[in-house]
RNA sequence: GGAUGGGUUCCCGAGUGGCCAAAGGGGACAGACUGUAAAUCUGCUGGCAAUGCCUUCGAAGGUUCGAAUCCUUCCCCAUCCA
């Protein structure tokens, strides 16, 4: 299942072999929430993005269509027109992120639905319920993601109950793969660490996950409000913790920085809405750091996003063009900017990837972080 | 030629004696965004040696302690009548 082909420091380079395919790690999984890539990029594209896994959302499933819906449809993968493997986030972020429209208790937490306000009960069952008839290749467990800065007392609480919440996930998971109408009967299970930033709780939550042998392990709760500083901190801290023969995987994470830090630090699954989000709003990325195509400066610019890059994108269309396309609202510059994006940060991956295979990421990290570094918006 | 309604800061548009450098949109400019309630949100948009001063509400005069607001003349625009 998950092979190990090479280490360096704590750096993997590994694959997970999966019903829906091979994933080549470290790899940075592409969001979309509702079953799209916001900006409108269809799945057929992504192959021509070097994308491996698509990213989608429990909830936001859940509420629209509705999981039973995708289900009748074959399952997520099919509805979507992706034949790769497909993780499945399970709602423990909105938990966090609909804060104001949401109530915790043992059981589970009841949202209110963000587009029709219904009340809506989400608890580990009714997550692993939700993922299976999506039949994703990765369901995520159904956990509390804490705010960063969250007391200590309220930390510990909630990190109990989301390793209460995992083992019910386990079980509810297993039951549910058996069944004979299962749309993948192989579907795997990630925990997720949580903590905010307290080592010691970071550390014993990932030793008592560790027990329960799942498929692989995330680390949550982190890119929620504390630094960059706390955040590797705690990767330093935790990732000895969890299993070495199972992937691991940073949610929510990160700008190209964050990850390369992350490989660093023995990550090898990744997963973020910057180059999506950022795109729509005129943020291109690039090896010598991001630019706001918006900026005046770009109006003459007849140069490519990026010189050195080698997508479709800057294949064929200038700066200028593009910001000419955001400027006037065309949905098209919104789509190219993202398929830049989308293809930077696949591509940054495989960078990773044949620096990791060929031995030599440690220098590969430094040359990378300081390109990223130039900053060639700002000038 | 006559009647009526208008001309406001980049644009649209509110304001009919002091609380007006002038509401509200739009645009422009800039910033934010980390398991996506996000094609969203925030800031800013006359000048300056700036707790104040100067310039600005079609133009020029005038009334008033004080005018985008009142008066006179002129210029332009729209609609209608000849």
């Amino acid at each position: 299942m998950y092979e190990v082909l090479r280490t360096e420091g704590r750096a993997k380079r590994a694959r997970l072999k999966t019903v829906h395919g091979l994933i080549e790690t470290p790899v940075f999984m592409n969001v979309g929430t509702a079953g799209a890539i916001k900006g409108g990029i269809s799945s057929p594209e992504l192959k021509g993005l070097k994308t491996q896994v698509e990213l989608c959302n429990t909830y936001h499933l859940h509420v629209r269509p509705g999981d039973e819906v995708v289900k009748k449809l074959g399952g997520i993968r099919k509805f979507m027109n992706w034949d790769g493997p497909v993780l499945t986030d399970s709602g423990g972020f909105q938990v966090f992120s609909l804060a104001k429209l949401r109530k915790i208790k043992e059981e589970g937490v009841t949202f209110h639905s963000h587009v029709d306000g219904r009340k809506i009960f989400m608890g580990p069952e009714e997550s692993m319920k939700i993922q299976s008839n999506l039949g994703s290749t990765i369901a995520m467990a159904f956990d509390e993601c804490p705010n960063a800065l969250a007391e200590r007392s309220y930390v510990e609480e909630s990190v109990d109950r989301t390793t209460r919440w995992l083992s019910r996930c386990k079980t509810e998971l297993k039951r549910l793969n058996a069944l004979p109408d299962a749309v993948n009967p192989d579907q795997l299970l990630f925990g997720i660490n949580q903590g905010a930033v307290y080592d010691d709780i970071r550390i014993r939550h990932a030793r008592e996950i560790a027990e329960l042998d799942l498929d692989g392990y995330a680390v949550g709760g982190l890119a929620v409000g504390e630094t960059h500083e706390q955040m590797y901190h705690v990767l330093d801290q935790v990732v000895p913790y969890l299993p070495k023969d199972k992937p691991t995987y940073l949610m929510g994470v990160g700008t190209p920085e964050n990850i390369i830090e992350g490989v660093y630090r023995g990550i090898d699954f990744f997963d973020c809405v910057y180059p999506s989000r950022n795109g729509r709003h005129g943020h291109a990325y690039t090896n010598r750091g991001h630019l706001n195509l918006l900026n005046a400066k770009y109006e003459l610019d007849d140069r490519p996003i990026d010189p050195e890059c080698g997508c479709p994108v800057c294949r064929s269309h200038s700066r200028a063009y593009i910001r000419h396309l955001l400027k006037a609202n065309e949905i098209l510059g919104m789509r190219l900017l993202v398929m830049h994006n989308l293809y930077f940060y696949n591509n940054l991956m495989e960078e990773i990837r044949e620096a990791l295979d060929e031995g030599h990421f440690e220098s590969y990290r430094r040359m990378r972080l300081g390109t990223l570094a130039e900053n060639v918006g700002k000038h």
